[in-house]
Parts: C-alpha cells; sequence; structure tokens
DNA sequence: GGGTCTATTTATAAATG
DNA sequence: TCATTTATAAATAGACC
C-alpha cells in the first residue's frame, strides 16, 4: 500500500529502514489492540527497533507478563 | 476494512468471533513477517484464540524464546 | 474449519512541514 | 526525528462453497 508497490525485503537503507519500522510497528500496535477487543483475547508482542529499542504491547506490564506465562505454562502439545 | 465499516467492540456471537480472529490473525502474522523482514529486526507475536488455543510468531520456538529472553534481560529503563 | 471472491475500508510510501 | 497529506497498495467483512 502507499505510492509504489513494496517488495518484502532487507531495506539497506538505514534511515528508510527506521521510517518504515516506526510507521509499520503503529500499524501493527493499533492492530493487535483491534484484535484483541474484537475477539477479546490475550495478545502479547515484543518488537525491537533498528536501533536496538523495544516496543512491547500491551504496554502495561502485568498484563504483558501474563500473557507471556500463560504461554510459558501452556502443554507444549497446546502450542499453534 | 471489507463491505461494511466495523466498529471495534467485542464481538457478542461466538462464530463470528473465531472467524474475525482467524482472518485478522493470519494477517497479522504476516504483517509481522513484513516488519521483520524489511527492517530486519527480531519480533515476536503470542496471541490465543477465543477457544485457548494459541498461535505464535515466529513459529520456530528458539527464535521465539531467543527474542523473548532477550526482552526479559533487558534493563527496564531500556523497554518502549 | 479453511479457502475464494469482491466491494469497500484501511494501511502506508513518498513527499512535504 | 515526529506529524500531515494524498495517491495507491493491501487487508478484510460478508457471502459463498
Amino acid at each position: 500500500m502507499g505510492r509504489h508497490k513494496v517488495t518484502i525485503k532487507k531495506i539497506e537503507d538505514a534511515t528508510r529502514s527506521q521510517i518504515t519500522f516506526s510507521k509499520r510497528r503503529n500499524g501493527l500496535i493499533k492492530k493487535i489492540h483491534e484484535l484483541s477487543t474484537l475477539s477479546d483475547v490475550d495478545v502479547a508482542l515484543v518488537a525491537f527497533s533498528p536501533s536496538g529499542r523495544v516496543s512491547q504491547y500491551p504496554s502495561d506490564n502485568k498484563k504483558f507478563m501474563k500473557t507471556l506465562n500463560r504461554y510459558v505454562n501452556l502443554p507444549i502439545l497446546d502450542r499453534d
């Protein structure tokens, strides 16, 4: 989407990579919030930026860790 | 997007909720893959379905746990 | 339960403040 | 950097199989 069609491969230009990361991370977090709300489910996301900073969803750490722990404590056969 | 505009609130009908979950989860995982590839970054996702089954990204458990551990070991001040 | 179609909404690439 | 604009690509709601 956007002015041009984009091929999904690593963006070598660091500036463009960072800009794309910021915009798409925002879109991703919005979509996760929508999925979580619409279907009333637990979702957690961790995303490292090109510079190594981290974003998470949900922003509340207790809720975030609760979802991760729910995953970790799940019998492996019930995963995916 | 789609035939009608949708309000972001819990879908009470269980069947519609499940269908929406499946479709949007697929879209979400595609977008995460794109972000991860375009900006060459680590991203991890956990999503529980309405019936309690879990989906994850990346599907490879070692890569997945590596990203989670990278997060857990990060100094709290470097988060978000 | 997953796959296809398509009208329509939404995300976003590039350009610009 | 961070926000806004706008043309265009992409996601998806509902219907169907």
